[in-house]
RNA sequence: GGACAGGUGGCCGAGUGGUCGAAGGCGCACGCUUGGAAAGCGUGUGAGCGCGCAAGCGUUCCGAGGGUUCGAAUCCCUCUCUGUCCGCCA
């Protein structure tokens, strides 16, 4: 949600990260919709302190006669104030929806374009050019015992699976690879709820509802499963007012994360690379206004020390305007070298940092006060994968496997996992 | 799941129809005092919204929503959360 006084103050740069965006939404609509409330606000507060100076009139002591006429006029001024607070808020609920509508400012280094136009910022390692016919992971996976999702589909449906055997450890051993490098960089972890209340999804910007939801709702709970911690990390501060000394604060969690993948038929989507459920490791972080660039360069630098550790080749990638969410002021995706994917292999998102300025925090309700000062002011907050379980076992599976068969694993992540190589088998 | 007891400001806690945005205490900030500190004394200390350049003025908020009343933290209804006991359970 933005500022509602940025409406009019910054109108043109809504209405051009509209266009940019290709949100379809009406600032001017919006900035009228915020005059009339504000008018109608000040029509209530007159409404009310007269009906306040009547209930002080009444204290005194009063004639019957006098005192029957008192009650008429109260019940007079009852009835406008009621009349004003019915027209505002069916204005306010107007108002609310068009502001809710409007997306975030966008960063001025954000390229133009849709998915195709994310300006590739630089890269990591070279895609491995094997000796051998190299297996994509659906075949390793069935080689060496690691997956099933034949079982998966008939126990939950398509795109569920189990993991078996060593993918089990993988799986478990990232989960702490990752925590390690959190905690040295400074990060409070935490296993946060897989579910959550609809308005703190609603809060974070995720739509709960409607046809093209990706969020699970539970049928008899007002609980929706979450797509990724960064819901439920974001709604751990909701509703508080933080000290400045307290910021920037970093925090992780690790949750499991549920998407419906709805309209997503036809796209990239076999075996792990699109799932409907995977563990994530994320983190997240509130900062001063001032400090979220540098806050958002210091989440890339954690994201890549991750992959470089996993020895996965990767790009860095600028999302452009019109692939960004509706909160994101700017967004950089890591996609990491997939050698199974399309033809002879591709780049595949496999993590993401965005920066959501005051965006999410505002519909929080996460504020913070500057030393020595009396106002509160809004936080910006960020979030960004350090590590997607599913697809990262994918690309550490198609990277590093060998040519009996088995799979190598990186040496940084041998400790967690508790052995140096999957297989053969 | 059943029974009972409660939700008041950063915290504790008083308040059962008008004098209550709310006593008192703790905490915190500033000042006085002191060689320095503690103690003591004094002053201040919630959030949101509207109008205003600002100072400020107005307004809303005592778990949430509705109701009674000229007037509700206080009375009534619904919901919700927390605590305790019982049941069930990994």
């Amino acid at each position: 949600m933005l500022d509602p006084r940025s409406i009019s103050e910054r109108r043109d740069e809504i209405a051009e990260s509209c266009r940019r965006r290709g949100v379809n939404a009406d600032v001017d609509v919006a900035a009228k919709l915020h005059g009339e409330v504000s008018a109608k606000q000040t029509e209530l507060n007159e409404a009310n302190r007269r009906r306040n100076e009547h209930q002080q009139a009444g204290k005194q002591q009063l004639s019957d006669e006098d005192r029957e006429a008192h009650k008429g006029e109260g019940r007079a001024l009852k009835e406008a104030v009621s009349r004003i607070e019915h027209d505002l808020s069916a204005l306010r609920a107007d108002f609310e929806r068009a502001l809710g509508d409007l997306p975030n400012f966008i960063h001025a280094s954000v390229p133009d374009g849709g998915e195709d136009d994310a300006r590739e910022l630089h890269t990591s390692g070279t895609p491995r050019s094997f000796d051998f016919e190299a297996k994509d992971h659906l075949e390793i996976c069935s080689a060496l015992d690691l997956a099933d999702f034949e079982a998966g589909a008939r126990v939950a449906g398509q795109k569920w699976y189990y993991l078996k055997n060593e993918a089990v450890l993988l799986e478990l051993a990232l989960q702490r690879y990752s925590l390690e490098i959190l905690l040295e960089a400074g990060f409070t972890p935490y296993v946060t709820p897989d579910v959550a209340k609809p308005e703190v999804v609603a809060g974070l910007g995720y739509n709960p509802r409607g046809d093209e939801t990706q969020i699970y709702s539970i049928a008899n709970a007002e609980l929706c499963l979450v797509g990724t911690a960064e819901i439920t990390l974001g709604g751990l501060y909701a509703d508080s007012i933080l000290q400045e000394s307290e910021l920037p604060l970093r925090i992780a969690g690790v949750s499991h994360c549920f998407r419906t993948e709805a309209g997503a038929a036809g796209r990239e989507s076999k075996g792990l690379y699109r799932v409907h459920q995977f563990t994530k490791t994320e983190m997240f972080c509130i900062t001063r206004p001032e400090d979220s660039d540098a806050m958002h360069d210091e989440i890339l630098a954690i994201e890549e020390k991750i992959f470089q550790g996993l020895e996965l080749p990767y790009r860095v990638v600028d999302i452009a305007s019109g692939d960004l969410g509706a909160p994101a002021y700017r967004k950089f995706d890591i996609e990491a070298w997939m050698p199974g994917r399309g033809d002879g292999g591709s780049w595949g998102e496999i993590s993401s940092a965005s920066n959501c300025t005051d965006y999410q925090a505002r519909r929080l309700k996460i504020r913070f006060r500057r030393e020595g000062e009396k106002k509160n002011e809004t936080v910006h907050m960020l979030n960004g994968t350090a590590v997607s379980n599913a697809r990262t076992i994918l690309a550490l599976l198609e990277n590093h496997q060998q040519r009996d068969g088995s799979v190598r694993i990186p040496e940084a992540l041998q400790p967690y996992v508790g052995r140096e190589v999957i297989g053969p088998r």
